[in-house]
DNA sequence: TAAAGATGTATGATATATCATTGAAGTTGC
DNA sequence: GCAACTTCAATGATATATCATACATCTTTA
């Protein structure tokens, strides 16, 4: 029974927690997506981030979040301007209409975060906390080494592959 | 702090799983994603379903399963033939192919799911079991429809949205 | 300081996610 | 038996996820 595991229940239960979220945000009449919400909330709080770093704490990959600052520069969430210590950098801004944006957002995240956890007590969130959080580190340390000395990775993307 | 949010940590969680569980099966040199290999297991075991019915049973959506099916017709793990009795629908077979991919990953899938919930107990497990469903069917029903009557769903698109 | 190495960003390729729409094919109501 | 409705699948558009690579730019080291 799928519902009996675990990670069925985590998968349903975030993925409809976010699915609310966005709709809650799109009927407000505010234009951003919850990913992009996350991470313009984090250049707000410090803005003298790598890519790598905010993509670090918002626990996605650096190329998400490189085309995700694309579209927030395109989209005017975002201000950027070159860093003159790194060639390689922009510093990132959040933009006035970020701000704007962020404000507008608010309410409805934490009216979202209310909605989903309603008939939950503080305990339940305590307890599930370093549940979650095991699971977690179980799984960054989970990814075992092969025995075997040499892995042919790019077989496995092969249309031929044999199984 | 982004850590105290439950849904955060829901979030890293349930990706730190699935990174780990892709990265073993990757290197078991089997070629199939987690998402196709969930929707194969539906497909085993119920040969009659619509493709909507099996978005449903795999949390996801039609479109999702739509396109995961094509690339599994196309990989060779599933096989279709069209239903007499409606011209809309296939009928979807595992292929032998997907029956012995199927028979490669079950031990993998295993393992991960013992390595995930290492040092957690069937206990912790009954516990969140119910709060992950509670936070499931309050998010469902959290989507609030809006006093306004009429939403311009459109303009949230538009690039000229005011903010 | 030149070469080697590390870091930062962008992007290609592919898979999934979501919403919306289309068009074909069933079903219902009359 | 036809019109209206519903269902099913496919697909366009856009966003995210992941791996890999490319390229520029720093940093180290010999």
């Amino acid at each position: 029974m799928l519902s009996s595991i675990i990670f069925y229940s985590l998968d349903k239960a975030i993925r409809q927690y976010r699915k609310m979220a966005q709709a809650n945000i799109d009927r407000a009449g505010i234009a951003i997506t919850i990913d992009q919400w996350l991470v313009l909330r984090v250049i707000q709080e410090h803005d003298d981030l790598t890519q790598t770093d905010i993509a670090e704490r918002v626990f996605k990959d650096q190329a998400s979040v490189a085309r995700m600052i694309s579209l927030m520069l395109k989209s005017g969430l975002l201000a950027a301007e070159p860093l003159p210590h790194d060639g390689r950098r922009n510093r990132l801004r959040v933009s006035e209409k970020g701000l704007r944006t962020l404000d507008a957002v608010q309410p409805v995240v934490l009216s979202n975060r209310q909605v989903a956890l309603e008939g939950l007590s503080e305990a339940d969130l305590a307890v599930m906390r370093p549940l979650l959080e095991r699971i977690y580190s179980n799984c960054l340390a989970g990814a075992e080494p092969t025995p075997e000395p040499i892995q042919n990775r790019t077989a496995l993307n092969a249309t031929t592959q044999p199984q």
